[in-house]
DNA sequence: TAATAGTTGACAATATTACTAGGTTAAATC
DNA sequence: GATTTAACCTAGTAATATTGTCAACTATTA
């Protein structure tokens, strides 16, 4: 698991889709716009969230994208999951030597706290960041979720 | 809170120097030796690590880097901050457009995200993470720390 | 059918970050 | 004092992130 700007872009489009899902498309264009992300970029973000079948393309005007399911069934870790290839080969995978302990000490760490923090984007879905943003909550204090 | 390779190589030798802490210095050509971590970058790191007094140099033969603190007073956020200036720019940030519901959505969540692993990384010490490897449990709940 | 608005894909260009290479200085030992 | 070892500093290169441009292709609308 690995979180980088790329990652917040692509959950940033993915939440302006569900906050605007008014049933039409929504364009890159727009998006690019009221999010202040490059359109090259967001291309490039949505090929990915297309092949990972998270979002369906209308092309032609008035087309653009959906979410190609609904938006309380989409977790953050999908997207997230979606954009960074993160193979996260470490040094010591499957080799022999890595039953020294000084190899792999932060290893059993690092693949830990990836899967921990998994768990909890998966816990989270578009439509839950939308309703507490829509609330006039000023803190929003994750572990309510 | 950003999360990357660099994070990770910062907690591996942080690690390294905890787990030989015998009292005398650790120099970078054996933890570059051991981690399987360039000499130069490893450099690089531990020049921040030690301008946020996370570690102390000796210079010449026998010298190298000694925690400055006890291996349970320094926690893993610590290690990260000190290697990422990531200062987290966000564009919405101070600007007055940031009441634009549409244009913090994400910004929120992400903040929010960034406390939340930052509240579990600083509740993990260098020491811990040394005490669970060197017992011989194969899975290391995240949790039972 | 022509024009338009949009996706899609392929590149190239730039900016930023990750990582490496080489030299300089300080301390210790001989 | 010469040599060695290691921190420290200053670049350079490689990789990645981000933006820019252009050319299909597709559906809509007039």
């Amino acid at each position: 698991m690995k979180l980088t700007t790329k990652s917040r872009y692509a959950v940033t489009a993915m939440l302006d889709i569900a906050s605007h899902n008014t049933g039409s498309p929504i364009s890159l264009p727009e998006i690019s716009h009221r999010q202040n992300i490059s359109l090259s970029y967001l291309e490039q973000l949505f090929s990915r969230l297309k092949k990972s079948g998270l979002v369906d393309s209308i092309k032609g005007p008035g087309g653009g994208y959906v979410l190609s399911k609904d938006a309380n069934e989409i977790v953050i870790s999908e997207v997230i999951q979606a954009v960074d290839e993160d193979l996260e080969t470490t040094a010591c995978n499957g080799k022999s030597n890595c039953h020294n302990n000084h190899q792999c000490i932060s290893h059993n760490l690092w693949q830990d706290l990836g899967t921990e923090i998994n768990n909890f984007l998966s816990d989270i879905t578009l439509k839950q960041v939308i309703a507490k943003n829509n609330s006039d909550v000023k803190e929003i204090k994750l572990s309510e979720y």
